[in-house]
DNA sequence: CGTTCTATTGACATCATTCAACGCCGGTGG
DNA sequence: CCACCGGCGTTGAATGATGTCAATAGAACG
């Protein structure tokens, strides 16, 4: 089921043009990156794949997972627009994992020549490029300390604070949005049970901290929630 | 007790000479790196602190940290020799997370301004960081996969093959090492109760599969320890 | 309109934490 | 030299949070 459609290296104007591309790198050369859309489900890369290009997720969601050798899926991230894809392939020029889109998405995709071939040009290029793969490891570094000192409740609710953030982020409501991803992959992500999730988002939407309809969520008090996440719990 | 003792700006010969510094970085001009000693307990750096170097650790071992706003402090991970330290500061210039020596240990400082010189001067040079935190990056990601998937017996168990895999690469025995971290930051690394670990060295020491002796661990089978993490658990 | 995947809910089992007591070791001062 | 002390580590018993199993309901897709 991994039919990925894509539209065949149409010039693209947003990478030349456009400040907040691959987190605000100036892209010079008008040809340098192109358009690509995929549908629900197909992925852009998978683990093991020749590392050729860097991608800027441009418009929907999609999920970074890996694999274990025991054939776990792990999902390590969830990304939406704005964020760069494919940065973990610089160590062996191979991908050390897979991604997979959660919805109808589009992205730009810059050959690493051309990566390559930017950095050469400009020190921004290069400073902007560290920063950004510096933050990535810093936000991992949350990551591990929430799944790591939060409760199961505290987790859903951090969970939904940064998907908030990320909302606000896109230009959207930070109060009231959908899920791209289903309760099996929060579940895996959070490193929970899909029924510790779903009875939590059930339980909290009887307190009245949120709403929940199938895939809408809406947050009634972001400053109440994140109450919960500087006590040991509740 | 952060009594940092440090040998202002000796030239290091190692950085300007050894293949294996900055995982390979030549750096050509001699005066570009200082080796600094630290004690027991003392801190490189703290979270806050401008950005204004990086640091290869050349012997020793450390852990990074990061404080939350409730006061809990979280260990992301240990390091040891060939390992570079502060590369989360390049997204804002400020040091994202603290380090702390677990014993004396020394490290090479490269300035700011001489890393981005030898990035301006070298394709290598940018390729090998790059290719550098694009492996903290995986790296981070495997171990979120680890401490999301495994049991308590499980992550103690990868726990020990990691730190067997650094001791081998620091050219030290893989099956015989001594912890330089306490229980009680093993704990907080795995995300277990102190008395979880204690526990599990008790019963993998009982069950043959392990020699533990205060902090001198002994692994009888890495072969029989790598099986455990391939099933649900045991 | 039926099949299949996803989500909810309840009952129960289990693993890990918590609380508590104790032993060990190194340091310090009498 | 010995006594005391504090930090670290071990061990036991009880509690509790989360997972597992199972049944059902709802949503999506053809």
């Amino acid at each position: 089921m991994l039919n990925q459609s894509l539209l065949p290296m149409q010039t693209c104007h947003c990478c030349s043009f456009s400040h907040s591309c691959l987190r605000g790198i100036p892209v010079q050369n008008k040809a340098v990156a192109s358009l690509l859309i995929y549908e629900r489900q197909s992925s852009l890369y998978l683990l093991g794949d020749p590392f050729s290009s860097l991608y800027v997720l441009r418009s929907g969601s999609a999920k970074t997972y890996v694999n274990t050798e025991s054939g776990h899926e792990q999902i390590s991230s969830f990304h939406y627009p704005g964020d760069v894809l494919g940065l973990e392939g610089f160590d062996s020029m191979v991908h050390s994992s897979s991604l997979q889109f959660l919805e109808t998405s589009s992205v730009c995709r810059i050959s690493l020549k051309n990566v390559n071939n930017a950095m050469d040009e400009s020190r921004e290029v290069r400073q902007r490029l560290l920063a950004y793969m510096s933050r990535s490891i810093r936000d991992e570094q949350l990551l591990l300390m929430s799944l790591n000192q939060y409760d199961s409740k505290q987790r859903v609710i951090k969970f939904l604070l940064d998907l908030s953030e990320k909302m606000k982020r896109g230009g959207l409501s930070r109060s009231e949005f959908n899920l791209s991803m289903s309760r099996i992959d929060i579940a895996n992500f959070l490193g929970l049970a899909i029924e510790t999730i779903s009875r939590l988002l059930t339980k909290m939407d009887a307190q009245g901290l949120i709403k929940v309809q199938n895939r809408k969520i809406t947050l009634y008090s972001i400053d109440a929630l994140k109450t919960y996440l500087l006590v040991p719990s509740d």
